[in-house]
DNA sequence: TGCACAGTGTCATAAAGTGTCATATAATGT
DNA sequence: ACATTATATGACACTTTATGACACTGTGCA
């Protein structure tokens, strides 16, 4: 979805965070600065949610915003990316509030373990049961490409 | 039907309601500022309600209106888009009245799970049982673009 | 005229979300 | 190691939103 990042912020790092009672999610303070002025929280792959920057939600949205809607694809492109988003900022405390439709897409409930990565241009929150499945995945796939390529 | 999103409001989420016994329909918190000064409610493609902003109305009304009534698709589209279309207003609950030929355009009967979702430039109104059908249609489509632009 | 019905307005309560604070934990610099 | 600062977490009060109930209005029809 989201790809190129030009210019723009790379997000770095894997956190362990819980969800709190109220279905809201600490994002790492390293994050912080660029989502001050607002983000927008997505459906990724494999049930993760993706956070992306207003900058970055602009140039994915615009594309499909100017789809012709007597398309078939081009409805359901538009409705399945943007009724899978929603408008967030952080509050005082450095948190975002998750919808429960986001929370049911990524299997994250209320007080479970929440796996917070940076992921280049887009930051990305996991049930920590998922990433750790996720996660072993990539780590041999990575060693694997070395391997060959190396 | 409806595309084009140049600095106008764009619509995110998804909302779970149900039509009470009157036929009417909550509209999420979050998109009420843009309708307060007025909407329509049209019929949509794949049985969806839209509701559309005063201005998006008038925009879309016009090039509706200028298209070739020599065509027969878009004639049908015309007819649909105009007897379908109700002025309408939120009351101060939030809520919107559906008239009956719209409840049973989109199969919404009172008291019937309702799914409300923002689609970009509109929001549209689905029967919760249709928005499970398209929705995993519309996942679908949207993973497969991804996984081929990953 | 009175009744039935669809629609409208308002209220009470419940549920969800938001903001703020206090403490605990971790990170940083000296 | 220590002091200092920043961050994370839980608790709680507060606000907003959702939902159902119910009374009121107006229209058309018997």
């Amino acid at each position: 979805m989201v790809q190129g990042t030009k210019g723009g912020k790379v997000f770095l790092g894997e956190y362990k965070h819980t969800m709190d009672s109220k279905g809201r999610v600490v994002i790492p303070s390293k994050f912080r600065k660029e989502l001050q002025q607002g983000c927008v929280v997505t459906k990724g792959l494999d049930n993760c949610l993706q956070i992306l920057t207003k900058k970055n939600w602009n140039q994915e949205s615009e594309k499909m915003a100017s789809l012709p809607s007597t398309d078939k694809t081009s409805r359901q492109l538009r409705r399945a990316l943007f009724s899978g988003a929603v408008d967030s900022s952080l509050d005082s405390a450095g948190r975002i509030q998750i919808p429960e439709n986001l929370r049911a897409y990524s299997d994250i409930k209320e007080n479970d373990d929440v796996t917070v990565t940076g992921s280049g241009p887009v930051i990305e929150i996991w049930a920590t049961k998922i990433w750790k499945k996720i996660q072993s995945d990539s780590d041999n796939a990575f060693a694997n490409i070395n391997e060959v390529k190396g």
